[in-house]
DNA sequence: TTAATTTGCTACACAAAAGATAGCAACAAA
DNA sequence: TTTGTTGCTATCTTTTGTGTAGCAAATTAA
């Protein structure tokens, strides 16, 4: 439930899949995340590095060896996702 | 990024995972998840219920087929949590 | 050397979400 | 008719997130 609780606040799982495309630089990242705030940004970013799922490299911010094995969990969540979406019945904005 | 929208909130996560071992009443799916408040836990299965996730049956509670599919994706997740968890260096209460 | 840019991040005020607790209406059993 | 359970709402406090400004360090450019 400790991942659970971790992954399910806001970005988090966001962030993640963001970085699984490669390393990003602060400024990229909170672009990428909708213009998330930077100050739960740099939170979450805390949080995943004191978890050792991401860490700082050349490049940036990054995913450990640990947040690449994560993703490789995540990564079916994707193409699910979009057959879910399909299936709803357009709530947002029919 | 929707879904993971959805599934970024409190309990979110927990509930399908709990709810994953069978039909579940209210109260008792709020005992599972660590006294979750009735408000947060209503929200949260109002979400679900309009996301297709969870529906009402005889005994509670239940996955719908669309959140069991979920569940096989997010199994993983249990055996990885404590790979993990015994990883870590014991932040917790070390 | 000086002057921009960029970058990671903090501060602060406001809004939204979650937590805690009380309690009610509907139903079931005794 | 009382007792108990269940699903849920109301209300309040606390926590979390948002929006925006801006600073200090590093980098680039002149």
């Amino acid at each position: 439930m400790a991942l659970f609780d971790l992954l399910g606040r806001s970005w988090a799982l966001g962030i993640v899949w963001q970085l699984s495309a490669g390393p990003m630089t602060f400024r990229l990242l909170q672009e990428r995340c909708e213009s998330v705030s930077p100050t739960v940004l740099n939170r979450r970013l805390r949080e995943l590095r004191e978890s050792n799922m991401i860490e700082r490299g050349e490049n940036g911010y990054q995913l450990t060896p640990t947040g690449q094995e994560l993703f490789v969990l995540l990564e079916p969540f994707g193409d699910w996702a979009v057959k879910w979406g399909e299936a709803l019945p357009e709530q947002g904005d029919a």
